[in-house]
DNA sequence: TTGTAGGCGTTATCAA
DNA sequence: TTGATAACGCCTACAA
């Protein structure tokens, strides 16, 4: 089979008219004939003509192509983001390059890299935890690339940014806690460079303060976010005796984890020990008890980046100023917290 | 800032020498000497130059790239089988440019004709839920693409496939659970035109028929695979007064809301009713009881998904023949289809 | 309404 | 070891 592939020439050789008519009957350019127009694409499909994207974008200059860095494609709240945005950019004719980093840096380097090189119109990123500074993506922006952050953004860089109210969240999440009449709250984070868990952790702080409550070294409990580590930390804290009437924690698969492991030891949720998650990933509604949680509506958040986005690529000269656009959480309370202390 | 790009010329000028000399310096070409070299990638970097990728992919007729559909990414499967991919594309050098079709089968088209305007090299698709002929497949591997399918193939279609084995799993599944003592076994299905759900199908047919028992219409429930159809399909069990001894699910997110109806209307798993799902998702586990279900060794998959397209891209002239591949599955005992029968 | 000519940034071939 | 030239497939002034 693979025979060559037929180009705009062919087509403009076998009906003796050139290949740039050819090209403008095939963009419906309204000053070629209809009768012309009709000819071409009608041969055009009959030799299975496959236009030659690469070479389009090359003479255009660009190609409608968007890219899209996450630090996983597994995370419930990143498909949500991505599939808000493709709510958006199909619409729009845009496509979307997808790269993950798996949370590592030197694979978010190269992400960009290749984006670049593919000369994309855009990118839209969320950095990876190992990601501690933002040199790379300020090498990109000064080299006048579009792009825009949303979740996981960095504070010094002036682009246009997606977050949700993490602080809000958590403090609402931690005073839903104090409520139900818990006191010893400990709260399991992520790496604490990353504004997401920074600001859960401050969210958390602030709550615990206004109840006049401390928060000491040991009621913080770092680099908790999977399942395993979860599990780990429920060990260390059993180990030492020294478990919390209840845990907040930064991330819903270390929050299953330490719930999961609990049950295990026979110690009761949320009568011994209360728990809550962030992100409202699907699974915690399917646990025995329910998991107390907070939503983070990633697909309106996806919509909204690729919106700012797509502002920013198609303004005429000049860049727009940044935008920071902040969206509300919501607590999601579920059997998990119900409180016993009251 | 955006200031025009530099390219090969702007540094071959620069340095007084020509543009193929700075091209052949850049991919190191062994014809080069070093101190041109040296002088080339020293000013390259200094001027910030990016390899404009689409001029050469244009030049040379392939980018190193391939172009991966499935059907939804937040499905622990196809993320599993994508990093499988990952893993032997990357070292290899060659990007992955992923698309979901949200189980559309329009979606599925156009995905197909963005890679295939894209130029990739090769591409690797899982079918959509709606497919059900592959006509537009057929015309893209007639074309000459190299194109292998994994998981949900065409049987009409003559190229490298990577499949589970559907059949046993269901068969030892459907097994388990009528030595647990479960005679009355339901079986949740999907679209019966894939393949995947019919070969679980038929395992639990085979399984069924050796143990002498009859699978009627009513215990075959089609098309219940998301969470919210598993809750209605227990609704309608109830509601006629026909619930099962056992449900063997296709789907683990069906398997769960039937799970979770049938506990908020008190009726206990598995002393009531077992439950069964397949695809081991991460939430099997994490339920209260623990889901029995099926494991499918996703990243298993893509990797030998990703090593038969490599293969066939890279193999000189002539295509391979078509190889089919079966990967194993494995039966996951929890607590949900713990018998009591007996 | 269509044709001509040139160029987007690379790489490949041939010659020096 | 390097240079000159052409070509990949398309688009777009400009001209007709």
């Amino acid at each position: 089979m693979e025979s060559k592939k037929t180009t705009i020439h062919d087509i403009a050789s076998k009906l003796g008219i050139t290949a740039s008519t050819v090209s403008r009957a095939l963009n419906y350019d309204s000053r070629i004939s209809l009768s012309t127009r009709d000819k071409v694409i009608e041969l055009a499909k009959k030799m299975n003509y496959q236009p030659n994207k690469l070479a389009a974008n090359l003479r255009t200059g660009h190609g409608k192509n968007i890219g899209v860095i996450v630090p996983r494609i597994n995370r419930n709240f990143f498909t949500g983001a991505i599939a808000g945005m493709e709510s958006i950019t199909n619409p729009a004719g845009y496509t979307l390059m997808i790269c993950q980093t798996n949370e590592n840096y030197g694979s978010e380097q190269k992400s960009l890299q290749s984006l670049i090189n593919n000369r994309v119109d855009g990118i839209i990123m969320s950095v990876s935890a190992e990601t501690k500074n933002s040199d790379h993506i300020q090498r990109v922006i000064d080299m006048g690339i579009k792009l825009v952050q949303f979740d996981r953004v960095s504070n010094e860089l002036k682009v246009s940014k997606v977050v949700n109210d993490n602080f809000k969240g958590a403090y609402e999440l931690t005073k839903h806690l104090l409520e139900q009449g818990y006191k010893r709250i400990f709260h399991f984070s992520g790496p604490l460079h990353l504004n997401v868990y920074q600001e859960r952790y401050k969210g958390y702080q602030q709550a615990m303060e206004e109840a006049d409550l401390n928060v000491n070294k040991e009621m913080l409990i770092k680099n908790v976010l999977t399942k395993v580590q979860g599990a780990n930390a429920i060990s260390s804290l059993l180990e030492s005796k020294n478990l919390p009437e209840a845990i907040f924690s930064a991330s819903d698969f270390s929050g299953i984890g330490a719930a999961i492991s609990l049950q295990n030891k026979g110690i009761k949720i949320p009568d011994d020990c209360a728990i809550a998650g962030f992100a409202n990933e699907p699974f915690t509604e399917m646990t025995q008890p329910g998991m107390t949680t907070v939503e983070q509506f990633s697909e309106k958040m996806g919509k909204h980046t690729a919106k700012l986005l797509i502002m920013d690529i198609e303004e005429q000269e000049g860049s727009v100023d940044p935008t920071i656009i902040k969206i509300d959480t919501k607590l999601i309370i579920r059997e998990s917290s119900y409180g016993n202390k009251m």
